[in-house]
DNA sequence: CCCTACTATTTTGTATGCAAAAGAATTTGT
DNA sequence: ACAAATTCTTTTGCATACAAAATAGTAGGG
């Protein structure tokens, strides 16, 4: 959304802050840091071979982002939320899903139709085969493809951070190549209505779409 | 939005970081600070009576925001944004309102529509004697009633930052007290549609203010 | 006058050290 | 045995110094 890029556009060296902020978001999204988990400055500045400055620096950044908050008095830790704070984010999430739904269905173009088509082509064979890592991976750009599709960076980028944030609970979902199959599935449905070009029909889709996968991922945590 | 707060909700001494990182903000947001604008460190240090170390916290941190952008090689800089970047914002802007509008309509309560209305009231109070700085404090405690409504923490929070960064240019459309009046005029119709309890009214009627709030921004820019 | 090379200056990123605050452990008193 | 006080340790926020990178300024040559 309206956060600033950790991502390296240009030939820079990658300053030991971006390291260790991407290192960091690595590992938070992948479940490797569960929420709640305290962050220790001198354990990470040991970790990444830095020194406390950038460590701090990087933590900052990412209690500025959401991703980690301070303690009261002391400590920095991994966000959490409550079951209801989820359901919270979940709301927000189907909005903006549901918009960029309606707003890819309004300016589809035939190259962001192949981009969606292929994205979605590898969702299909990864689940095919019940490869979970792949098919997260697809599935991931399945959805920035659609995002991508909008035209609006803005739209894309706060989608994209509310997928960073609930990635780790929704991953739990992915559990079986049934759930694999039936995830593919769904995104076929959601995507005839966006081709359809039928604005409303692709934003109920999406809903639709975002109603299951909320539900899916409360009874897998 | 998924953005760390920056408000000291306990009774903690405010850190330079935070001094100056509110600081900042708030000359962004007043146009203090153009966009383009270039940030220099250590002139920040001694106007703010710290070191560098936290204002390259604070810089940092802003640039995770979003507000600041950091050069290629050197130098941070108020962000800025093209006509073609402010109307995509803007775009984005209105889904988030009007799905605001429209989750309000839905879940309604009477504090709700009495917070509400009182910042209503204000709004006209302030545009009647033709008070801009009033009038423009006014609008905002009205816009954030409207979020605070939606009982949705994330949908609140990417509203506010939205209006946040958006807010130096829309400022400039609140020139005379014709303007602050016809803004005024503008939420009541809004409202009405609000308080019927018709979403899909709600959410259009929404629309509706924000296209017509974002042509007269486009005129006084 | 323009271009190149060199030097000086500025900016950036980070390491280290220090002081204050907070928390944990130990000691003392009842 | 328990509570309060004291001491020790850890954490935090920040200042300062240093080295590397980038930029600006100057001199010399064509």
């Amino acid at each position: 959304m309206l956060t600033g890029s950790t991502t390296t556009e240009n030939r820079q060296p990658v300053s030991a802050v971006q390291r260790i902020e991407r290192g960091l978001l690595e590992e938070i999204g992948a479940g490797e840091l569960a929420p709640g988990q305290r962050l220790d400055e001198a354990g990470l500045a040991s970790r990444f071979g830095a020194s406390r400055t950038p460590v701090r620096e990087a933590l900052s950044r990412l209690t500025a982002q959401g991703v980690l908050v301070q303690g009261e008095k002391r400590g920095v830790f991994v966000a959490e939320y409550s079951r209801e704070q989820q359901s919270q984010m979940f709301e927000a999430m189907h909005e903006i899903e549901a918009a960029c739904a309606r707003i890819v269905a309004q300016r589809l173009d035939f190259l962001s139709r192949s981009e969606i088509e292929a994205a979605q082509a590898d969702c299909v064979k990864a689940a095919e085969v019940g490869d979970r890592t792949a098919y997260l991976r697809a599935n991931e750009a399945f959805h920035q493809a659609i995002y991508k599709a909008t035209g609006n960076p803005y739209m894309a980028e706060i989608a994209s951070e509310f997928r960073q944030r609930t990635g780790p609970f929704r991953a739990k979902k992915f559990a079986s190549r049934e759930d694999l199959l039936s995830s593919a599935q769904s995104h076929q449905a959601l995507l005839d209505s966006i081709f359809s070009k039928d604005a409303a029909a692709a934003s109920k889709s999406m809903r639709d779409h975002m109603a299951v996968s909320f539900l899916e991922t409360l009874k897998a945590n």
